[in-house]
DNA sequence: GTGAATATGTGAAAAATATCACGACTTATC
DNA sequence: GATAAGTCGTGATATTTTTCACATATTCAC
């Protein structure tokens, strides 16, 4: 709430920060500049240094970056402390691979529980996270505000009007469906088909430029 | 080729509207607004509009647009009729979830292959597509130019470097990791923990706002 | 200390994207 | 056919995002 003067763009960068700061002080590095940063994320470094302006002077004119002092920062601006629960909706090959991608690890999102139709996957669990049949969806779902949907696409509004309805705000859609949602509910759609379908188009029409980074 | 001055923010709605289109002809509706399809794809309908116009005047005033014509001149945009193959390499929870989504159905891509470390998964198939040791990705891959990477992250750079010796001019990258290419190679990160992290912030930070769909 | 090298933070400019708003034309209705 | 309603295509404008380029400050080597 503080400053939402932050652009999108720059808010979208965050956590790829975030996690490149973590990996350079695993390998205990103390300092960086942003040209490094911007090769090790693909991010011109202007726009690097244009992003951590927005909140204050953070480095120090020809040194660079304390990597500790930024991390500390950034973990408090993207609230790494509280850790926020996050449901997975159907668990097919898709939410099985976030069930076991720990996201914990680097992560402040934990998937506390999922779902599917299929009764068989009732009862157990994957990556230590207990699966549910989706009839159970509004006794179990408990204060979750966050949802990820791995579900075929014709389901994808019914389950959502049951989210949107037990209050969950935040969607990450894997659906290619388009979903419908109050103006207080957020959706992000990752739709792979056609980030595949964009990738060939680019490839075919927009020959050898010196930009990579579409996406 | 022709004119690459269609700008890419419009390119990455191509297959959208695409894919949507097709919905609307297989209902069988003839006409089209573009009122109605901002309400179907979530888009703004001056955007469609001015989306649809860097391509001519595709439709009609106070009649709308013709589904069949503009889906004709759609797919030829978009090479609908040419199958580009498509390598996937990685054959884990995310890697089948590929394997088993049928992407030739509305696509013009298909996954010819797919390598995988592990020998047990060595010559077995999924969903049609045959599975191959990585040891064998250079006598196998063949003349691919598109590859999908859902590997652990340690190896992409190793096995980008293969990819890329062997003539791959583009790569759909779900590996967290930043990889490097030559200016002629197109990368598409897909980065699943920043997108739910991401997804995260704004939750906490931009407040229930008029708008949706940042991603 | 001193000079060279390094790197930030940011005003200003550029580029890219989205939106407004309306003239022009089409269709539908009576 | 005349009128009303609907809808496109687009000039103009607004907004967002990126990039340039440089004054300013710090570090490093000797």
């Amino acid at each position: 709430m503080e400053q939402n003067k932050i652009p999108q763009a720059t808010a979208k960068r965050l956590p790829l920060y975030y996690r490149f700061l973590n990996n350079l002080q695993i390998q205990g590095k103390t300092r960086v500049s942003s040209k490094e940063l911007s090769e090790a994320v693909k991010v011109d470094s202007a726009t690097i240094r244009r992003d951590f302006s927005y909140f204050g002077a953070l480095g120090k004119k020809g040194y660079g970056y304390n990597v500790e002092y930024l991390l500390g920062f950034f973990r408090k601006t993207l609230d790494q402390d509280e850790l926020t629960d996050v449901a997975l909706i159907g668990v097919g090959n898709l939410g099985t691979a976030f069930l076991n991608y720990n996201f914990t690890k680097n992560n402040n999102t934990k998937i506390v529980c999922a779902f599917d139709a299929d009764p068989n996957k009732s009862g157990t669990e994957i990556g230590g996270v207990p699966i549910y049949h989706i009839d159970e969806l509004e006794e179990r779902l408990g204060n979750v505000k966050v949802a990820i949907l791995t579900i075929p696409a014709m389901e994808a509004d019914r389950i959502t009007e049951r989210l949107v309805s037990k209050g969950v705000k935040g969607i990450l859609n894997f659906t290619p469906a388009r979903i419908s949602v109050p103006d207080d509910v957020r959706v992000h759609h990752i739709d792979l088909a056609i980030e595949l379908q964009a990738l060939v188009y680019f490839l075919k029409h927009y020959p050898l430029e010196m930009k990579e980074e579409i996406l």
